[in-house]
DNA sequence: CAAACGATTTTCT
DNA sequence: GAAAATCGTTTGG
């Protein structure tokens, strides 16, 4: 089932990154599916995190879609190389925010092959935001859509990730944050060889 | 209007 | 292990 838009207008912003893991990111884009279980994930808590581009309740063009109702997609642009994927949570006005880091491709590899220029499935196709948005065919362009369809949502397939599995840590490349840099908001399940390696974990 | 920067990845040494 | 790649957004003049 599609998750609905109730999933994300919630409050807890690192119960719904944890809640993340184990579901099923689908896109379709230029008639091409592809689709994978998140792995990985990220909580951005909005303007009390250092961490986060909505700091201290900065707004500007590019942050402003993070102040929209819960369920939206927010894709940036870093490095001015790779797009990374966000999912807005939270209400109207609250600038919550959940990068989703790592997937374990499980539809349309051979796209996700042809868009990442490899030849054969390998833990670095989709382990990281940039490569992961790159397999997908995700772009800063679809920010602001809607995450039920029909080019991109995510969906619930009942795979069930045992609590001791999910792993906490802190985030990476937030080293800039200061005091909240330590703080547990990374998520990722034990084991998994998509998730990825961050730069110094 | 010009300049600096980054929630990363890849490539070269 | 170190450095480059590369551009939209943000910030300063």
């Amino acid at each position: 089932m599609v998750l609905p838009e109730s999933f994300y207008t919630r409050k807890d912003v690192v119960e719904i990154a944890k809640e993340l893991l184990g579901k099923v990111l689908v896109t379709t884009f230029d008639g091409k599916r592809t689709a994978g279980m998140i792995v990985e994930t990220e909580a951005y808590a909005g303007t009390t995190d250092k961490a986060s581009h909505a700091h201290g309740g900065r707004r500007t063009n590019r942050t402003e879609v993070m102040y929209a109702y819960g369920g939206v997609a927010y894709v940036y642009l870093c490095y001015g190389i790779h797009h990374l994927f966000n999912v807005v949570t939270n209400v109207q006005d609250t600038p919550h925010a959940i990068l989703i880091r790592a997937i374990e491709p499980l539809e349309g590899v051979d796209v996700m092959l042809e868009r990442r220029g490899k030849e054969k499935l390998h833990p670095s196709l989709t382990a990281g935001p940039g490569a992961m948005s790159t397999a997908l065919g995700i772009h800063i362009r679809i920010t602001g859509q809607q995450l039920q369809g029909p080019q991109i949502y995510i969906e619930d397939r009942c795979f069930s990730i045992s609590s001791k599995d999910i792993i906490a840590a802190t985030r990476v490349g937030v080293a800039y944050a200061m005091d909240d840099a330590v703080l547990p908001y990374r998520f990722y399940i034990k084991g998994n060889p998509f998730v990825s390696k961050g730069k110094g974990l």
